[in-house]
DNA sequence: GTCAAAATATGATAAAAATCATATAGGCAC
DNA sequence: GTGCCTATATGATTTTTATCATATTTTGAC
């Protein structure tokens, strides 16, 4: 297979335009080159902790994360899904503050890091990358309180179906066309929809059921997505 | 009673070093100032309306405002309350999108507007500003996380706890030092924990029978703020 | 002041969801 | 392969919360 593009630099890098640096100047992008280092994180590893002190962004190259927090009686919370070309560490970073999530790859995952000190003063002097950053945050904002509001009023039979489209307008499909890219386990689904694993298994199960989706352990194929879209009872 | 500051203008705002101006150049709040736009919206009036364009930025000089979703089924959703020094509309702007939720006065308060050309161009320009605006954002995007781990996880007298300690965390007490400096309806009071209007005020009385707070229409009185503390379950 | 409308309050009931219990299946070390 | 551990599944039960019903109180117009 031909290799298109180089990897190893950030100026050649096939996420650039696709992240929030796509709008960030070439001498910019080439002192973080020069800056960053690249490592590969194996399923399960933990990129940082809750708690913590940010001592830098994370940049995905090729992988999945998840961000969680820890709810007061230790039960996870997922936040947010990441993939290639997400940036991820900035929220605590920009506040000043400790991490109040934690990042754990999904999949092995190659994850460039830039330095605190560098990010920083990169977006104090580049207009361009600073206002694609408020706007990545202003993004991440709406899809939080939109969240909120549905956490608010919407029951878990709705929120699950809305969370399995979620997770296929981030991910995808493979290329069966059907199959959510990601393997996710049923308590990190409920994880995410916020509620408790059986209610997940559960509601799966009437899914399933129901001829929407097809369960093959971790696989999960959408059957009918219209029905699905249904279930969710979306407006917006 | 003395007037002790010049409300008229933007370098002479008692609100100027409260809010996102606070590091903006001196310049550039001169130019904000030729341009703004005052206003009076007296309680219950409308600053913007979801699903409307964006033409700026409101900034409070003074009084209390509400923004909130409206959910799918018409229910109202409160994202945030904000006061004096606040800034609001910004989200949607950044976001270039539509705004995602209607801002309502909760008291007359007086506002002033700074058209969306100009705030764009000196956001762009001041990097001061910029960073304080991105700090604002991580701040909201943080708190929102945190609201839906608790909506997900916590049970709903923790959530009324909390959002009592959180109304008197942005507003504060009256002169009395107890009685909450805000008049919201119970059915407010609900929409902001995210439950039915009528166990909202189902739990508020159990709190007044159990002496954590005293009830006087809309006059809350927070009598025993560390047991409130306490049953909200607080760990951060 | 009266009156009507809306807000607050409270009980009864229904619905939703969590928890507990137990069974079954899948993954993995050996 | 076996055995063990964990994840998934599903039923039974309890708890939580929403909804419905109906007083009672408050508010504001007149």
């Amino acid at each position: 297979m031909l290799q298109m593009h180089d990897h190893s630099t950030c100026q050649s890098c096939n996420q650039r335009f696709n992240s929030v640096f796509c709008k960030a100047r070439e001498e910019y992008v080439n002192l973080i080159n020069e800056q960053k280092v690249c490592n590969v994180y194996r399923k399960g590893q933990t990129l940082f902790n809750e708690g913590s002190n940010p001592f830098g962004v994370f940049c995905i190259n090729e992988g999945k994360v998840k961000l969680s927090h820890l709810g007061d009686d230790g039960k996870e919370q997922i936040i947010r899904l990441l993939k290639q070309g997400d940036v991820l560490g900035y929220r605590a970073l920009l506040s000043g503050e400790r991490y109040s999530a934690s990042a754990v790859a999904l999949e092995d995952t190659q994850i460039c890091f830039i330095p605190k000190e560098l990010f920083i003063s990169v977006l104090k002097q580049d207009a361009g990358l600073a206002f694609e950053m408020m706007k990545l945050l202003s993004d991440e904002l709406h899809k939080a309180e939109l969240k909120i509001t549905h956490l608010a009023q919407k029951p878990i039979r709705e929120r699950l179906a809305e969370t399995l489209l979620f997770i296929k307008e981030t991910y995808g499909y493979e290329d069966d066309g059907i199959t959510l890219n990601v393997r996710l386990s049923r308590e990190e689904i409920a994880n995410l929809v916020g509620t408790a694993t059986e209610s997940a298994i559960r509601l799966l199960s009437e899914f399933k059921k129901d001829g929407i989706v097809e369960l093959d352990g971790k696989k999960i194929k959408i059957l009918k997505q219209k029905e699905l879209i249904r279930t969710a009872n979306l407006q917006d």
